[in-house]
DNA sequence: AGTCTACTCTGTACGACATACACGATAGCT
DNA sequence: AGCTATCGTGTATGTCGTACAGAGTAGACT
């Protein structure tokens, strides 16, 4: 029986109950919620303890008796952000996997902070959980077995984050990105600019087709789809393969 | 005619060439080579400016010489750390892509550091963009458009992020990852914990039949080529359909 | 009831960090 | 020779995460 690492416990509500002292005047619910909205509003950067703590009332060290450190409340904010998964209603696992995976994209880029978090750590908490969960079990009348159904789902939630990402760093989201560039448009004049065609033939051939020039339909839910069928497809072609 | 963002002037070598005052002491070239260096060996977040500026014997003020920020400085990083891209040679198609999606996935796992970097710029850089023209290039006899070896390309590259990632957090590198948890054994420890076989039907059946337990052969190999199959598979889908 | 003590929140303090600013030194330019 | 753009340095500021010690609180124990 291994033990809960504290953040873990404390997504999971297995706290002891409190006995002594004074009663606790918060709970790590409200934090991670004024946390929340602190990163949705101002950005994951407005995300400091003392902006946290004067957003609930209380002196910035409190925190740590719910917490303890930044980085767990980051994760812990990362698990309570996330919404239940979708039902299954009769979908065919294609059609349910296809709006999860797409759910799972349109969280991110709802609350683009969780691009910015961590999502190395493995999911832990009981909502990320849930969501890995529902896609196994669409996939368990399709004769995969337990690694392959494992690894599709985490193809697409991988496919979900990366899509997400690059949506919000060329998107509409407004948002500079590192290098200053303020969307696709300007991307391609930059790249157009800078391309040796002698080194860099394919790309600038692409380029001066005009591919990013036209950024009206660049990056559009078809974009998105793309990948996904791509995916799709994949494990479709491993269903047959494996029912041989 | 877009104005290069300061960054990417520097990643080209597009600085113009000093006139007045003392010659320099640095370059970016060496500064960023330090930086890597920290990296490489103490981690992402040992790589300070103060670190930065001590290893290369300056002022930790004389780095703004070269770099406007240390956002720009991470930037650099990542585009130098990349090696050239594999030789098309006479492969095909998608035994290139293999290799080419291989290659970027063991960089990442070889300097870890590059996962914690903000990947969620669209590469600028000369080395990142060479690789990109190297992927389109092989997917060019292949009848796909622009946009579909763009896309191609992308979910490629994502798929080696997310899998470096996820083989990391899990891996034999022996870092904690944010939870605390030690690997994927604990993980699976975890996991049978805290599951609830009511509402997490297919998960908890999936950790009963033992998938996390022998962790052995767990994320080898195999599963990064499954994933990489998956992608492949579609694509070749794709050029068939499209060929028609 | 009175005492103990675990637990709450607060205030202060420290060390790290990114970076703004002003200064003296340097070396090409006129 | 003198001007001035540029270089590296030293100092300073504001922010951050968090360690620590203390004062108040309320259940547990006698």
């Amino acid at each position: 029986m291994a033990e809960l690492p504290p953040v873990v416990a404390r997504m999971w509500d297995r706290e002891p109950t409190t006995r002594r002292g004074p009663r606790p005047r918060l709970d790590l619910a409200t934090i991670t919620m004024a946390a929340i909205e602190i990163a949705d509003t101002e950005g994951l950067a407005a995300v400091s303890m003392s902006n946290v703590a004067a957003q609930v009332g209380v002196a910035p060290m409190a925190l740590y008796r719910y917490v303890g450190s930044k980085d767990e409340l980051l994760t812990v904010m990362a698990e309570s952000a996330v919404p239940p998964p979708p039902e299954r209603g009769n979908l065919s696992w294609r059609a349910y996997l296809a709006t999860w995976t797409r759910l799972n994209r349109d969280l991110l880029l709802s609350r683009p902070w969780l691009l910015d978090l961590r999502q190395s750590t493995p999911p832990m908490g009981p909502r990320r959980l849930l969501w890995l969960d529902r896609a196994l079990d669409a996939l368990s009348g399709t004769g995969l077995d337990d690694g392959e159904k494992f690894n599709a789902a985490t193809a697409l939630t991988g496919y979900a984050l990366t899509n997400a990402t690059l949506t919000h760093s060329l998107g509409a989201g407004g948002e500079k990105f590192a290098a200053g560039a303020k969307g696709a448009t300007e991307y391609g004049e930059i790249l157009a600019e800078v391309l040796d065609p002698a080194t860099y033939p394919a790309l600038s051939a692409m380029m001066n087709s005009g591919l990013l020039r036209d950024s009206t339909g660049w990056m559009e839910d078809a974009d998105f789809r793309f990948g996904l069928d791509l995916l799709l497809d994949g494990i479709e072609a491993l269903i047959a393969r494996s029912a041989r």
